[in-house]
DNA sequence: CATCCACTGGAAGATATGGCGA
DNA sequence: TCGCCATATCTTCCAGTGGATG
């Protein structure tokens, strides 16, 4: 029997979804565009602007709501003749110091073709240069700083900005500082004086509980999906999922978009919770296998030490064994091996992205040490490792040991 | 109760790379 | 070319840790 239906895809604007969509209007962050509001009034009215601090994890909205309240600014701004305002953003997220952040301002503001390179100048003269840009702009200007926490504690820029006026550097032009972060901490690193003066108007924006989730996606969903393609149950099970673990909606939006994915994949119409978890998988397996892309060539074979050790049952171990266990690495890949302390500093490094765990010993006379296993499935680590380093004997036995002793 | 183990983690300094300006 | 600058990655050195041991 043959017969014509209609297929409906899943995704009607899969974007709507996506990490650079812009929705029109933002859901359950009321108080904060209130506060935030009243926060850049003054560029309104004429004044000099406030610096801004916005703090709270990734995926609670700090950035969106951003986009969202310049973009209304600048429309709103128009009709007033009197007041002339720029707005530069950046992300900071790969730029580790107050010189680099200068130097990527001094870039985004100069035409192409005539940008700086990201090294050789004394410090002093790449903030004298985009003081010169930002004079050339003239009004006011508001530069946004997004993941501004990945510059540490070399804040000279977040100091010299706001004084800039004062200190006669800038004359015609009226700075703002919006500073985005998503780390706690990164406040009692800088310099107090800067505290000051970057903190002017703090604004927090707390995670977003399961019910709020729910919200958001299903506001997204109207756009981004099908009639029909949401199985009961998902955007709560979605929603509950990222409120469990971040709080936040990226997470979340990731996980619907992903889930979606599957479901086309599949052949299937409408996302299921078992979809869901599956995308929740993938998208742990994706964050680990970035992480160890990301990671030097010693960081790489020091993970895979604690690989090796994992497939011969001998996690947790400690850093000694898996030093040695390095060493022999590094000489079957024809690499020199590092010191013990750098390694140890690898250690550490991989206990931060997650990709390690480690409890303290505390056996007394023979020392306080930490043990070290993997803290992800040892598939998504070999896999990851097996993508990245070129030790393809060394992985293959590695495997094989491990499937000797059942791993 | 002092001592000691076997580390951890901070800090300073070395080395190498890539780029500026004269 | 030389002297400087910024940065990443390592090395070397060392104080601190806290329960077990004598």
């Amino acid at each position: 029997m043959h017969r014509f239906e209609r297929k409906e895809n899943v995704f009607r604007n899969k974007d709507a979804l996506g990490e650079s969509y812009r929705p029109e209007t933002i859901e359950e962050r009321d108080e904060e565009i209130e506060a935030y509001m009243q926060a850049l009034q003054p560029v309104v009215d004429g004044w000099e602007p406030n610096n801004i601090f916005l703090y709270g994890n990734t995926g609670v909205g700090k950035t969106a709501v951003t986009n969202y309240l310049l973009e209304r600014l600048q429309e709103d701004i128009e009709a007033y003749d009197d007041v002339d305002l720029s707005v530069v953003s950046l992300n900071c997220k790969t730029l580790n110091s107050s010189y680099q952040v200068a130097v990527e301002l001094v870039n985004d503001l100069r035409p192409v073709g005539q940008e700086i390179s990201s090294t050789g100048y004394p410090q002093q003269t790449v903030f004298n240069k985009l003081y010169k840009e930002l004079e050339a702009l003239g009004g006011t200007v508001i530069i946004v700083l997004d993941e501004i926490d990945s510059i540490g504690d070399r804040d000279e820029l977040l100091y010299e900005l706001p004084r800039a006026r004062a200190n006669g550097n800038l004359e015609d032009t009226a700075v703002g500082l919006i500073g985005i972060s998503n780390d706690f901490t990164f406040q009692d690193q800088l310099d107090p004086r800067v505290q000051d003066t970057l903190c002017e108007r703090e604004l927090q924006f707390p995670p977003y509980d399961a019910p709020e989730l729910e919200n958001i996606l299903r506001s997204r969903a109207e756009v981004a999906l099908a009639e029909g393609a949401i199985g009961s149950g998902v955007l709560e099970f979605c929603a509950a999922l990222a409120a469990r673990d971040s709080g936040s909606a990226r997470q979340a939006l990731d996980l619907l978009r992903l889930a979606g994915e599957i479901t086309e994949n599949h052949d299937h119409k409408e996302i299921s919770q078992d979809h869901v978890e599956r995308a929740r998988l993938q998208l742990e397996q994706e964050r680990v296998q970035q992480g160890m892309r990301e990671l030097t060539t010693h960081g790489q074979l020091a993970l895979l030490a604690v690989v090796s050790k994992t497939a011969k049952r001998d996690t947790p171990c400690r850093t000694r064994e898996l030093y040695e266990e390095y060493v022999t690495l590094c000489d079957s890949s024809g690499t020199s091996a590092l010191s013990q302390r750098s390694v140890h500093n690898h250690l550490s490094d991989l206990r931060m992205l997650g990709i390690l765990s480690a409890h303290e010993n505390r056996s007394g006379s023979r020392g306080n040490y930490y043990s070290y296993e993997l803290d992800v499935p040892f598939e998504s680590a070999i896999e990851a490792m097996a993508d990245v380093v070129r030790l393809d004997t060394e992985i293959g036995s590695i495997r094989e040991i491990a499937s000797l002793n059942d791993v």
